[in-house]
Formats: structure tokens, sequence, C-alpha cells
RNA sequence: GCGCCCGUAGCUCAGUCGGAUAGAGCAUCGGAUUCCUAAUCCGGAGGCCACAGGUUCGAAUCCUGUCGGGCGCACCA
């Protein structure tokens, strides 16, 4: 089950020409700093890992603000605006700034030169695709763990958020530099799995033509393993219809695991999303490398036979003390140890994980998990386990991603597992589309609960954001056929035309690549849908102007410069909006209808 | 009982590894607009960032406690 292949992903590895304009200005402030070091105004083992550039919340304040001085004035032994004097003193003297004021506490407000705006929009012009790219993860290998679903039926809605977050992850994290490996865990081994070939077993039978009535209480009763009988019945004819289990058992458990992960896939395929590795936990455990965890953690006594404790609340009735292989992750932050085999010798879900965490430890600088928050309370244990696999080295984050509460005309749909009606991924896709399906996803922080009305996400209205941001795109797709239907014969642009508010809307876009960076470092792909929304946000307010004055219209048929000044202007925010949506994996649409 | 996540405008939510006067959409109020550069636009009001302490130049953000909400709590997966 698991591939070898591992392909870098949606988005390539690319080195980066150009560093951003905030890491650009960062540099230059550094530059300074040496100089004041130089001079003895500033002790040369000061720390400037807490100084940021950065533009300031509100904007009269200036282009650029940074708080170097607040952050150095302890160890210059001075108060931070004597400080902020001298450091602003050397900024004034960057060519593209053109004043430096100190502000409140010690800010240092940077008023930059015009050009450098327009600057910045030739730099999106010529690094297009591009644009955003960073090197912060540079030489970094980050496996990303994500869906996971059990290979018991199809995908439903469950499983939807944490695929979309999981993958826009990797997209983000591949943009910002690392190594990215999307890997998919089958749990294939253990008692679901053989439930799921009984039932395949009950379908097979069927589909020979016996009448198996109600399927059974405990058995998947979903029609889609009516197809998995038929192959069944295709593949062995009826020689295993009367046959005792143990002789079927693991044959229709392999067939039956095959066919439901060439659905989900199928169903990922749906939303884009591709793993480069499926790694199959009966495999795993095949290959004995719970077993070798066991052995190296037995040597270091993190492994121990003891007793439970009784679980903490009502103790069930039937519980008992039992002696067990337990892991010390009470040693790691866990409120208790945990058991790593059951008292029938096979390993637990933990047991297996944990094995599975220290394979993927081996090849990657860093992991991270997708899982659903109902399993927020086995994040300790397995935590412990790697700290303890890796002996802290390998940073490793699990992301918790909230339930989606499915709505249609407000009310909530109602599901119930056991009759098998649940509303499926494919159902979902089909109805409204990916491209909405993977915005929706990420307009939201992942752990905070989220509402998905069937109305709404598709509604053509400011309040819906997925639309909001097409329709942005569209209107600069929208703004080339217009140019042509009035043949206007366009001229090479003039920077020095845009005005006031067109630049702010170049500094909006200037800040993608800060974006990506902030996002990716903090592993919140929500990030750049608001992003993208506010700069859609922003582009239509420009675009408004021109209903009130058609000076300020995109369009100025008799003056065919400003119009190329203009059309320059929204290619390159219209760039940024593709390149942010191709993160989110959502294609940006050229026309609505 | 314990653990995890959360508590920001009337509602739904943002808030940059701690920064300046805490932001947006909806709703509300006041204006504009009948336009095809379409599926409205502009503006106002609205806040003890649950509460109380602490850390420091500076806290919605970090720490502790309290209150309130959600989820989880045997060898299941």
């Amino acid at each position: 089950m698991r591939r070898a292949g591992r392909c870098g992903g949606g988005v390539a590895n690319k080195r980066i020409s150009v560093v951003s304009l905030y890491t650009r200005f960062r540099q230059s402030l550094d530059t300074v700093l040496d100089q004041l070091v130089a001079a003895g105004t500033l002790p040369a083992d000061a720390d400037r890992a807490g100084i940021t550039v950065e533009p300031p919340r509100d904007p009269s304040h200036g282009d650029l603000a940074t708080n170097a001085a607040m952050v150095l004035a302890k160890p210059a032994r001075t108060s931070p605006r004597v400080l902020a004097e001298a450091i602003a003193a050397g900024l004034t003297a960057i060519a593209d700034v053109e004043a430096a004021d100190i502000a409140g506490p010690g800010f240092i407000n940077l008023r930059l030169a015009p050009t450098v705006w327009a600057e910045e929009l030739r730099t999106i012009a010529q690094e297009r695709e591009d644009y955003g790219r960073s090197g912060i993860g540079a030489g970094k290998t980050v496996n990303i763990e994500y869906v996971s679903a059990n290979p018991t039926g199809p995908m439903h809605m469950g499983h939807c958020r944490g695929a979309v977050v999981g993958d826009a992850l990797a997209d983000l994290l591949a943009f910002a530099g690392h190594k990215v490996v999307r890997e998919y865990y089958v749990n294939d081994a253990g008692g679901q799995v053989d439930t799921l070939a009984r039932s395949a077993h009950l379908r097979y039978r069927e589909a020979l033509g016996e009448d198996i009535g109600e399927i059974p209480e405990g058995l998947y009763p979903g029609d889609y393993l009516v197809p998995v009988g038929k192959l069944l019945a295709d593949a062995y004819g009826d020689r295993y219809v009367a046959a005792p289990v143990a002789e079927w058992l693991a044959e229709f458990r392999t067939r039956t695991v095959a066919a439901m992960m060439d659905m989900i896939r199928a169903d990922l395929a749906l939303l884009g999303i591709r793993h480069d590795v499926f790694a199959s936990e009966a495999e795993l455990q095949a290959a004995g490398k719970p077993d070798d965890a066991e052995a190296w953690l037995r040597a270091r006594d993190l492994v121990y036979d003891g007793v439970l404790e009784a679980p903490k609340g009502e103790t069930p009735e039937d519980w008992e003390p039992v002696e067990l292989p337990l892991f010390r992750s009470s040693r790691f932050g866990d409120d208790q140890d945990r058991p790593i085999k059951k008292s029938n010798g096979s390993w637990t879900y933990f047991g297996a994980d944990l094995a599975y965490h220290y394979q993927k430890a081996q090849s990657a600088d860093e992991l991270i998990d997708i899982w659903g928050a109902d399993h927020a309370g086995t994040v300790k244990r397995i935590k412990a386990a790697v700290a303890a696999l890796t002996e802290e080295k390998t940073r490793f984050d699990v992301k918790l991603v909230q339930m989606v509460r499915l709505l249609r005309a407000g009310e909530p749909i109602k599901m119930s597992k056991r009759s098998g009606n649940f509303v499926t991924l494919a159902d979902v896709v089909g109805e409204v589309g990916k491209d909405v399906v993977r915005f929706t996803m990420l307009t939201r922080k992942a752990d905070a609960q989220m509402d998905f009305d069937f109305a709404k996400v598709v509604e053509a209205s400011r309040d819906n954001p997925v639309w909001y941001v097409q329709y942005a795109h569209a209107r600069i797709a929208s703004l080339h056929r217009k140019i042509g239907e009035l043949g206007i014969a366009l001229t090479t642009p003039d920077l020095a035309r845009l005005n006031e508010a067109e630049l702010a809307v170049v500094g909006l876009a200037a800040q993608f690549p800060r974006i990506v960076e902030s996002a990716a470092v903090s592993r919140e792909p929500h990030r750049i849908a608001f992003y993208l929304g506010d700069l859609a946000a922003a582009f239509h307010a420009l675009w408004n102007m021109g209903n009130d004055d058609p000076a300020l219209r995109m369009i100025v048929e008799a003056d065919p410069v400003l119009t190329a000044t203009r059309l320059f202007l929204a290619d390159q925010i219209g760039q940024v909006i593709r390149n942010g949506l191709k993160l989110m994996g959502v294609e940006a649409a050229e026309e609505l209808n």
C-alpha cells in the first residue's frame, strides 16, 4: 500500500531571486545597527530577534515601522527615544527612505519614496506566480499527515475540513521553501477492517444471488460495498460462500481495503488532493516496527510492564486491573502512562501509531499531524512518544480541526451513521464545486467551529468572501476584454501617474510575501483567505471610485497611458490574488455567471 | 473529578512569534444611486477584548487563579 515515489506536491520547490520588501528593509536596518555597534552606541551582543519591520496599523504613520529602538534600549542602557534618534538618522541615509520619524514610545516610522511601490509592482510582474515565494523553510523537510480516514467507506464531510486544511498547509509550506511530504496513514489493521471484510462477504453472497435481508447490527450497511461484493464474486466465484471465516477473512480484508482506498483517493481527487505516501498500518506491523520501537524504549526504561489506573470519573462496571506494557508518557507531560499492547497481545492503536511516527521522523526534520478535534484527548500521548523517540529533536505539531456543521436554509442537516445516511464529500463537491468547498473551509481558524451553509457559500454578495475574491479577479480579467472591444491602443505604463489610493493598494499587495511567511510559520493557512478578502475589498473600493468620478475609472478611453498604467496595476493585483488562491488550491475565475 | 480547545461590537469572526487610537462583514442608523465598470456605493454609531491578579518600557496576545461554553477521559480506531 505504501507508495515509494515522493513528488514535491502541487507547488514545486524553487529558489527565489528577490527578497521581499520587508526583508530588504530589515537588512538595511541591520546595517544601520552594525554602524551603531561600531560607533559604540550599541553592544555587539544585543539580541535582535525581537526586532520587526512591518506596516504600521495606521497608514498615516507612514509606510514602514520598526520597534528596534524599544527592543534595544535596555541592552544599550539608554531610553528608547534617544536610541531612536540615532537609528532614525542612519535610516534617513537610505536612498528609498524619504523620512524617518519617531513616534509614541519609540517607534520609528519610515515614509518611502513612491518609486518604491512602483518598483514593487514591477517585481510582481517579473516574478509572476513566484511572487511571495519564500526561503524560510529552505533545507527543511516537513512531513504532513492529513486525512487518514479509516478505509471503511467513502469520505464524508467530517473528513473534508482536515483534508483541505492539510493540503493547503502543505502547499503553503512548500511555497515557503520547505520540502514537503504529504502522507496518509491507512488504518488497515484493527478490528474495524475485519468488520469491513465481513460486511463485504455479505455483499459477496448477495452478488451471487443470495437474499441477505437486513444488514445485521455491527456490520457496515452502506451500499458502497455492493460493487465490492460483485468484484469478489467475479474473483472467487462461490468458493467462499460457505467456507469458514478464517479461510477468506485475510483475502477479503485486503481486497476490500484496497477498494475502499481507491474510492477515497477518487474522493480526494475531487478536491484536488493527492498524497505522496500511503503508509499501511498492517505493513508497519508486519515489518515489526512496533516491536523495534518497544525494544528501543524498553532499553531506556520508557516502556515497562505495569497496571493501568482506573479511568477517571465514572469507573466502568467491567473494569479490571491488568498488567500491560506501558509507555511512560507521563514523563513527557501526559496525565498517565499509556498501554502499547492489549491484553490479547496485539498492538493498541497507540502502540502502532507511536512506531509510525518514529518511522516518519527518520526522514523528516519536522512532523505535522492534522486531526479531528474528537481526538484531542490523545494528543499528549503521541507528542510524548515523539519527544521520547526523537529525543526531543524533532518539531512535532498536532493541528486539531474542529467539526463543520452542515446547514441547509439555516437548518442543521441531520445525519445518522447507523443508517449510513451521512453527507458524503462527493455530494457536497458535486453540489457547490471544489473551489467553494476549499475556500470556505479556510475562512475560519482550524480550531474554531464552523458552519457550512449550502445557500450562503454560493451566494453572490459582499458577505460571501469566496464570491467576493473571485469577483475581484473576474473584474480584472474583464478589463482586457473591455479594452479589446473598445480598441484602445495600449502604451507603456507610466507608474508615476499612480494616485495615492492606488499606491495604497500596491502597499497591501506588497504584504503578500510576509503574509505567506507568517502563515507558514504559524501553520495557519486561513490567513491567506482573510488576506485575499482584504485585498479584494481594497481593489473593489478602488474600482468603485470610478462610479462617482469617471476620471478614476480603470479605463479612461481618452488617456491610453493612464489606462495602460491602471491596467498594469490591476493585473498585478490579479496576480497576487491568483497566487493566494493557488495556495488554497482554488482556481481563479476569469468570469462569473 | 481530570485534561484539551475556546470566551473580542447586537450576530458571525479577524487580530502579525507582546506594539501606537483593538479591526472587518452582517444587522442598525444617516446619506447617495436606477447606474450596466452588473450582481449597489459612501459614511456614522456601536468595546471594561469574560473576570481578578502577575510578568515589562508596553498585554486581547505570555503566566496564575476564578467564572462561563464546547470536546474528550480504560486494552476502541
